[in-house]
DNA sequence: CTTGACCCTCTAGGGAGCTATAGAGTTTAG
DNA sequence: CTAAACTCTATAGCTCCCTAGAGGGTCAAG
């Protein structure tokens, strides 16, 4: 019988990728657990590497690491998260979807400005700073 | 002969509807200026209500106060800085585009894996959290 | 034994545009 | 005259995901 295999927290540092400093942080917000040796050094088993895996593909997806807990939280119940990721994605797209068409509704705005200000010459009035953004509506 | 409006911050804050720390923001960033009076308050002239318009206006252009202090500076240089908001203007729209491109392709992906786990049974494996960000690939 | 590569905790910072608070002085309406 | 409403400075906090540094202990190779 071997005694498993205690990585330390540079080990699972540089099987993921990921930085000390972020590892030591999602600890901090109880994304990722360790066990302590006598001298204060974090020891991870190699699940580990998989569970640091496995926020980085959440990441992918666009779920914040509050995502993830609550991910977590589930799985930690003994639940099988999928039903609730399977919403959590539903909603960041439904959110890039609203952005996507305020960016665009913006874009079009701008382009509108653009054009209209592409040769003319403005009128300045005193104490204009410049004669095109003045133009501009306030919307109050 | 009259002296002149003298403002103090609440009324153009008022005038404007940008609050008054906002409004003491914008002075630490150059942004606005002020006399003060003996007591030490800040006093401003009708046209300081014209400049924060402007600042807003730049705004809802999509400027940063950055720079709106740069067209400030070319303003103050004693150029008209139309030409310089107008570039200004043509690279945000061309950032709107490439943010709305990066997310709609972003978008894409994410409906297809919403799709290509609708109603899929994963098979989890031990270890796993959730079957389903399993299966997403490490972008390495 | 020494040197260097690790590890620890705690704190600060960053980006953007503010808001909010504390503790103090000033002005204004009644 | 008093009380409310205003003003000042300076500092901290917000969001999110870390990174960087100080000041210290621990461990492995030569």
């Amino acid at each position: 019988m071997t005694v498993a295999t205690r990585l330390k927290i540079g080990d699972v540092a540089k099987q993921t990728g990921i930085a000390v400093g972020a590892l030591r942080y999602y600890e901090s917000l109880g994304l990722l657990h360790s066990e302590r040796g006598d001298n204060g050094y974090r020891y991870y088993s190699p699940t580990a590497v998989h569970q640091v895996q496995f926020i980085k593909k959440a990441q992918a997806l666009g779920f914040s690491l509050e995502d993830v807990g609550d991910v977590l939280n589930v799985h930690q119940r003994g639940d099988v998260p999928c039903g609730f990721v399977r919403s959590l994605l539903q909603d960041k797209i439904q959110q890039l979807e609203d952005q996507i068409q305020q960016m665009t509704a913006f874009k079009a705005d701008l382009e509108d400005y653009r054009d209209r200000w592409a040769e003319s010459q403005p009128h300045p009035q005193p104490g204009d700073i410049c004669p095109l953004i003045e133009t501009v509506p306030l919307t109050v």
